[in-house]
Parts: structure tokens; C-alpha cells; sequence
DNA sequence: TGCAAATAATTAAAGCCTGTAAGTTTGTGT
DNA sequence: ACACAAACTTACAGGCTTTAATTATTTGCA
């Protein structure tokens, strides 16, 4: 019978295309090897293992995400900016459950900073040259912001947030409101409480 | 030999520590029934299968996170209210990631209403009390600091804050005065872009 | 063209996990 | 004591992972 064609990279995006149609836990090799029309033993001969495909379906995830990202940031700015991005992140997860699951296992430190850590954070800084934010607090609002959108789409898809009747996309949307003003209204570092100067 | 005495609450308890032991996705029925030194199908009288024990450690985390936020939020109000409700969060992914990790499988919508969704929000929602916010607002400020501490916790364990110099403590800091400028701050519903009223 | 080396897959097999069914042991209460 | 129910073990079937050995297919170079 004729060759497969198998590589790395089309496993790949075959395991991930699988794991946002049966879920990420539910991709096994067996399962990729059998939609190939192929033995399991087949794959190893380009993966080193389950995980290895695993840890390739997560950094194709974050590249995925990273390049949209990247695009939706391109000549935008302040909230513009910063609901552009938000929404890429949310939509990403909508539309690839699969891959967002994967996108959040544990990395290496070595992987997890290259690819996940630093790209990411790299745009997330992006949305903040709009609103002037000095060094440190730059970072600390990054992971904030970080923090926020992982969260939100995170406790939204796990079925977290409830059937209330607040509608999830008005909630987002407010989100998002509150974020560019807290970013408007960056708190200063200084241990006193602290005041409100407009922007 | 003896009987091993078990019971679906035992081996929920005792997979939950091993949960924070070997990690929750290497908790399996084998693993579990290895350490009472039983036979694994012994575990299928007390347990309908794998999925079943999953869901129960899920909600013995989010129970016993529901009891340390609710004591923690006892004679707190306003910012103080907020951050002991935070580091509850915290403290407890790092102290058992295990548990924390079994709280974040997906639930039927059921029993998330009931012990996830409800409980928790419930509690968030006490936080909001020193904060005075109207009633379709507080919804979305209660999903806004749920999303941002689960966030939090989560994009730090997995990694994905990198190794930056920055300290996380430090930033988790700073982020729980920026949470707290918000609420104090909290924009007006208006589709008109918003301003900065002083506290 | 033709064949040898490299590459791609299959076969085979061991080991671990889930889950069911049937048998045996242990406790309990009358 | 004994009979019954509950708790466990044995036995098995079926899946998934991974390695090693074997066979088939390409490729490329003589």
C-alpha cells in the first residue's frame, strides 16, 4: 500500500485539527494514526512520543495564537488596540478548543519562554504603548492583562460563570471597559492608597 | 486479609492528596487502588468508573476553596476583603496544585451551578460588597476578579510568566491594588468612552 | 535502467489502564 | 451457628503506548 506521507508537521496540525473536534485529553496517537489509515507504531518514527505531540500541538497553538495576535495589533492603538487583542484570544478559543486546551500545558522553561512567555508578552506589552506606563508596572500590568483574558476564557468554557442570565459577551465587553480604564488609571506604586488623576 | 475499609469519600480524599502528589492527570483508578494496597477493580463498587472519582476530587477542591475563602472573608471588608479572598486562591494552587487543577475539569452544568459557579460567585460577590456597585456591574466585576485570580494562578503555574526578572509576588501584589483601584473606579455603563471620577 | 541504501510502515509483543462478570472471603445480625 | 450482604479477588476483554524486528517502498546514483 502506498505511503502515508506522514511527517511531524502534518501530525501535527491533524492532532490539533482532532483536538478541537473531540478534545484535546481525547487525542491519543492510536487515534491520529487510525485517521492517517496507518498503524500507531507508524507515528514514532516522527514523534518521539505522546507528549512530544502534545508539546507540538500547544507551541503550534501559541504560534497560531501569536500570529493573530500580531495581526489585529498591527495599527491599532489604546483600547483599540487592547480590545482587538482581547478578542482574538477569546475568539481563538471559541473557535479551537482544542488547541487552546493544549496551549496551556506545562512547557519547559526553555520552550514556555521562548514561544509562550515571550512572544506573548511581547505583544501584550504592545497594547501598552498607548497608555504610559513606566517599567515595572509595565510588566505587572502585562500579567494582568494576561491574567484577565486567559482567565476569563478559561472560567467561560469550563462552564464557570453559570447559566446567570448577565449575558457572558455584555460581561466581556464591560471587561474590557474596565481594563482601559484601570489601564488609564494605573495605580502608583507608593504603599498609601492612592487617588484618581484623569488621564 | 483484612478488608481495606474503603469508601468513595476515602479514595476521593486520599486521590486528591495524590492528585498534589503526582499530578492530577496522573491519577488513575490503578494508582489510586496501589496505595490501599487493593486490587484496582476493588475501587469500581465505591466509584462508578475513572470519571466519576475525577469529578469528585473536583468538587472536594472547589469545597474546600469555598470554605477557606468564606473564612477568610469573615470581618473583612473593602481591599482587605479582596485580598485575603485572593490569596485564598493562590496560596491554595500552590499548596495543593493537585486539587487546583481537579477544579478546573468541566463540570455538568448542574452540579457547576451548584458548588462551582454558585458558591464562589456568591463569595466574590460578598467581596463587591465594600465596593458599591449596582447590580448588572457587579456580575461582571465578579467575573472580572474570578477570571484574573484564576488567571493569574494559572498562567504562573504553567509557566508562562517566564523566568523575568520582575517578581511574580510583587506583581500579584500590584495587581491585586490595581483590582482594587477599579472597583473604586468603575466605569459607568455609557457607550461613551469615560473619565475619571475621584473616590 | 537497475539496484542498493535510506526511509516508511507493518507485525509482534510487553506493560499498564479501564471496566465487567463471576467467584470467594469477611462481617453482621438474628 | 448460620445465612446474607458487602467487600475483595480472579479472570478477562479491549485500548493505548512504545520498542524491536521485519517487510515494503522510494530515491538516487552508478
Amino acid at each position: 500500500m502506498a505511503r502515508a506521507g506522514l511527517t511531524a508537521e502534518r501530525l501535527t496540525r491533524a492532532a490539533a485539527d482532532l483536538a478541537d473536534e473531540i478534545g484535546f485529553e481525547n487525542v491519543t496517537v492510536s487515534a491520529l494514526a487510525r485517521g492517517f489509515g496507518v498503524k500507531p507504531a507508524a507515528l514514532y518514527a516522527h514523534l518521539k512520543d505522546a507528549q512530544d505531540l502534545r508539546v507540538r500541538v500547544a507551541e503550534l497553538a501559541l504560534t497560531e495564537l501569536a500570529d493573530r495576535a500580531a495581526a489585529a495589533l498591527a495599527g491599532r492603538a489604546g483600547k483599540d488596540a487592547l480590545v482587538a487583542f482581547a478578542n482574538v484570544y477569546r475568539d481563538y478559543a471559541k473557535e479551537h478548543p482544542g488547541r487552546y486546551a493544549a496551549a496551556q500545558i506545562e512547557l519547559d522553561p526553555q520552550t514556555a519562554a521562548t514561544v509562550a512567555a515571550g512572544r506573548h508578552a511581547e505583544l501584550t506589552r504592545a497594547i501598552l504603548r498607548g497608555y504610559e506606563l513606566p517599567d515595572p508596572d509595565q510588566t505587572d500590568a502585562v500579567r494582568l492583562l494576561g491574567s484577565t483574558f486567559h482567565g476569563y476564557v478559561s472560567l467561560e468554557t469550563t462552564g464557570r460563570f453559570g447559566r446567570h442570565p448577565r449575558d457572558v459577551d455584555i460581561s466581556w465587553s464591560r471587561t474590557l471597559d474596565a481594563l482601559d480604564v484601570l489601564l488609564r488609571h494605573w495605580p502608583p506604586a507608593a504603599p498609601g492608597p492612592h487617588p484618581g488623576e484623569s488621564r
